[in-house]
DNA sequence: ATAATCCATATTGTTGACAATATGTGCTTC
DNA sequence: GAAGCACATATTGTCAACAATATGGATTAT
């Protein structure tokens, strides 16, 4: 069984992966942490030789991360790092609520019980790590993740998984990464998770679906408010 | 408003668009429609040829295509059209369910009154090309496509759109050309269509979203049987 | 001063050549 | 005869140069 990390590179690692495969994990990463900040301009020379490369392989990247919606070319124009609108987070949002729900009503009926044992272990485990909160606010929010990682890992549909972590995941970090300040709820949402497994140990897929549902509704409320443009009460 | 044909492009039409661009588009329908066979390896050298470019176009083609897993690549030693196996199907169509349903949810919220008048009379058309229904099963399939991507434009959900038509349908669309006899519920299937289009315009999104997850689950166990492999009755 | 035009520059699009890697074939060896 | 090795070939990966297009600033006319 394959128990990637949460932050999946985009393509699969290979101990020999092509130039153009690096570039583009290299370039997912700076975008996702804000290294290129958003609506940046993408010089092929310029990013070519700061990864080390030429700039076909580059270009290579940027087709995939177009795909991966994390840039936006115009034709003869160039590319930019996406900007993540309110509107277009919102969106990815709705997105989720729909995967992800289907991801844990999967995972009632697929996750095996060892699976399920693990998921109890981990959330103990972010208990802990919100007991000594100092400002722990990135292994939150990369806790939380792995959270919903290990429940779409538990669907066992692989087109779910990959939809989801190369793609719809990356779009999060990055708007997580924007808006760095504390997520303000972290025992609210461990309560949620703890719901949620509870109806995915007890076999009840309908519930398992809603509850993940309502869980992200109420974190994209939390997260709008922490987006720039917005009083922070 | 964008309305689209259902074989939406993968790029942008702009007047100008580049090359790997077309390259782009063209294989894709090449591979959709069966011209490249399930499984073929894709020799660089001779698609650039065929379709009057060099590798470095038809490179940044596969890296697209890639992403929409149309094709499956093995670093170093090609690409190759991607083999859809009947597993493989049935995670794409519970997907859709999960992001159609979500469509047919919003869209019962967020679809003006002359759009779902325009879907009322697209039905009736499809009722009509039933009744001389000569073997039109292409038109048949189309049209079925042809509002459940109305149905997605509906819920004026961008990212859930670009999901859909860019990435799935494609699938889809490849799915029923090599399963090419006949899909034997024209009806059933435009019975379901109405019940959804009414729930949406009785603007009960509970509703849209139940019957359009229960009409693609019923799609899928008429298609699964028309797989190869499967006897047909 | 503002707007439009033109030109120089910068950047993207495309290509063919070269390097690195895999694939298949025939040979040797057990 | 089967397995393993070595080599020749085919194919992919990478690069640097060239062509086409856009960008920005200066110039001119109104």
């Amino acid at each position: 069984m394959d128990k990637l990390p949460p932050d999946t590179p985009v393509i699969s690692l290979d101990a020999h992966r092509t130039l153009a495969d690096r570039v583009c994990s290299q370039l997912t990463h700076d975008i996702i942490v804000g290294k290129r900040p958003q609506g940046s301009k993408i010089l092929e020379e310029d990013l070519a030789r700061l990864y080390g490369s030429s700039r076909g392989p580059l270009r290579e990247a940027i087709r995939r991360l177009e795909g991966m919606r994390l840039v936006v070319r115009t034709p003869n124009a160039g590319a930019r790092v996406v900007t993540l609108t309110e509107t277009m987070m919102a969106e990815v949002y709705v997105v989720r609520e729909a995967l992800e729900g289907m991801s844990a009503r999967l995972a009632a009926q697929q996750m095996t019980t060892e699976e399920i044992e693990a998921l109890w272990t981990l959330l103990d485990q972010h208990e802990h790590s919100i007991d000594d909160a100092d400002g722990k606010v990135y292994f939150q929010r990369e806790g939380d993740l792995d959270f919903h990682y290990r429940i779409a890992l538990g669907s066992k549909n692989q087109s779910l998984i990959q939809l989801l972590s190369s793609e719809l995941y990356q779009l999060i970090r990055m708007c997580r990464h924007c808006s760095s300040r504390l997520p303000s709820r972290p025992t609210a949402a461990l309560n949620e998770h703890r719901q949620i497994v509870d109806a995915i140990a007890k076999r009840d897929p309908e519930l398992a679906e809603m509850l993940m549902r309502r869980h992200i509704s109420n974190a994209w409320n939390i997260v709008k408010d922490l987006l720039p443009g917005h009083a922070h009460e």
